[in-house]
RNA sequence: GGCGCAUUCGUCUAGGGGUUUAGGACACCUCCCUCUCAAGGAGGAGAUCACCGGUUCGAAUCCGGUAUGCGCUACCA
């Protein structure tokens, strides 16, 4: 690669980052970071219907979360600004007239109604639907006429009418399409903003991008562009186009489909570490084993030779098993004040506020390898927070025991524990191993029973450490009210 | 309808003419460990490489067609 690696993310603020985006822009992170090149922000905020307040925010938010840094853009500037589109529409607005005047694009003053029963009209007679050039050919008089009655014109391409316009897609090679197939597309509207075509080309250019990277969806747009790079008298630059994320049923990916935004995987507990892995894992791989890759790791390998060409369906038990992963391999510290929100948020009104430090520290060594995502945590240990236990007391009589024996055991158990002297995990070991011997049950049954009893729950952290950590007095108590 | 692209276990993928009885991961099942749940360990099941034809001594790998899926076909990006 001879030219510096220049890539840019360009996300529209017409919704929340999807996880798609957010792929394509680790994908051009990691090529950015890769050759040590740039990676730009730009902002496409051309559709003003459509713009949604606080988007901007929110995707540099999520930018920043997964540590997506970005050398030029919003907040941090750069030498090729200003990287909202919003603020170049003299650049777009010179383009454009640059075309007029040369005779590759021209003013169209048809109505959006007539466009529209034009389109009707095609579909109907199953014909390509597509702008007819009405005003590709309007005498001057004709436009003159158009202008008087103060329609604002739109500027279209004069796309060719026959020939043909190839170009070399990275991850998809050759490619040649028809300009027959090819309609005269808008490049400014009416209200003065440039189209995603017009504003793309001539900022790639003018920014110096080296690589286009986007999802598939845009490969039967880049003849367009590469006419208009022609015509503009710019060089194009690289394209690369990888596949695209798909929902379960096997189409694009969508709010059906539940969890579109990034942002939604870091409420729900998700890891940005897991985030950066698995997403680059969608479309890419190192090789035929490697699941776990560092942030390093992934810069150090990242190749656009290796991105493949078929579309992939998010796995979400993989993701929760990844997280999982993730989770595991945090210092206990680390963990604890990563999921300390979550706890505080999540934990139900009547646990005590602010929640005890050293409380919290206590337990979360012992759901640490329990928990797939940091919202889990709440729950896990919500028995550590509340007075009262809510469960079916059934549950305290275990796999073959009756009612008495569990009772026997509730009511000896108590009593030993209350003359028990250091309540730690090693006395509690060594006081009930052989008290399930003395009663005559299997050490599985009785500490069942008392899971149960100081617990409320079935599947829970290991007895011994869950006890000392609830302490003496909550353990008889909740034994107490038992035997209720 | 037109144009374009894709198609390897349920899912993510490796593999790009002979090294493949098609490898790994998630999920699933069994066993081990074990106070439950996890985690960990050992196994298992799961893919006629979409289909049909061709090229070749030999094809998952190359070529053509078919099917299916997806994308684009806006004064949206």
């Amino acid at each position: 690669m001879t030219n510096p690696v220049r890539v840019r993310f360009a996300p529209s603020p017409t919704g929340y980052p999807h996880v798609g985006n957010i792929r394509t822009a680790l994908f051009d992170w990691l090529l950015a970071r890769h050759y040590g090149g740039s990676f730009i922000l730009r902002i496409e905020d051309t559709d003003v219907a459509r713009r949604v307040k606080g988007a901007v925010e929110v995707i540099l938010d999520a930018l920043r979360w997964l540590g997506l840094d970005w050398d030029e853009g919003p907040e941090v500037g750069g030498n090729y600004g200003p990287y909202f589109q919003s603020q170049r529409l003299e650049l777009y607005r010179e383009a454009s007239q640059r075309l007029v005047a040369q005779g590759d694009a021209y003013y169209c003053y048809c109505s959006p109604q007539r466009l529209e029963e034009m389109r009707a009209e095609q579909v109907r007679r199953k014909q390509p639907p597509g702008y007819d050039r009405y005003c590709r050919n309007l005498s001057e008089k004709e436009r003159a006429q158009k202008e008087a009655e103060g329609i604002k014109p739109v500027v279209r391409f004069k796309t060719p009418l026959e020939g043909q316009t190839g170009f070399n897609d990275v991850i998809w090679g050759d490619l040649v399409f028809d300009n027959s197939t090819l309609d005269d597309f808008v490049l400014l509207k009416s209200d003065g903003y440039p189209t995603y075509h017009l504003a793309n080309v001539v900022d790639d250019h003018f920014m110096e991008i080296s690589h286009v990277i986007r999802a598939e969806e845009w490969l039967s747009s880049v003849p367009r562009h590469i006419l208009l790079y022609k015509a503009l008298g710019f060089e194009p630059p690289l394209f690369v186009h990888h596949p695209m994320i798909l929902g379960p049923d096997r189409a694009k990916l969508s709010k059906r489909h539940g969890a579109t935004s990034i942002i939604e995987y870091r409420e729900q507990g998700y890891l940005p570490e897991t985030m950066v892995n698995f997403l680059a894992l969608l479309g890419w791989s190192l090789d035929d084993k490697t699941e776990i890759l560092s942030r390093q790791e992934l810069i150090d390998n990242f190749s656009l030779e290796r991105v493949s060409r078929t579309a992939a369906i998010f796995n979400w038990d993989k993701l929760n098993w990844m997280n999982g992963v993730y989770i595991r391999s945090l210092s206990v510290e680390d963990f604890t004040q990563r999921a300390f929100p979550f706890l505080d948020r999540g934990l139900p009104s009547e646990a005590k506020r602010p929640l005890s430090m050293d409380y919290v520290r206590q337990i979360m060594p012992l759901i640490q390898e329990r928990a797939r995502t940091l919202a889990e945590v709440a729950e896990l240990t919500q028995f550590f927070f509340v007075d009262k236990l809510d469960y079916d007391a059934t549950l305290l009589i275990g796999k073959n025991m009756s009612r008495e024996s569990a009772v026997r055991a509730l009511q000896v158990g108590q009593e030993r524990l209350r003359q028990l002297e250091s309540f730690d995990t090693e006395s509690l070991e060594a006081l009930l191993r052989p008290l399930a011997v003395e009663l005559g049950l299997k050490t599985g049954q009785l500490f069942g029973t008392l899971r149960v009893a100081v617990t409320g729950r079935t599947a829970a952290p290991p007895l011994f450490q869950t006890m000392t950590v609830l302490g003496k007095e909550r353990c008889l108590k909740r034994i107490e009210v038992a035997l209720d």
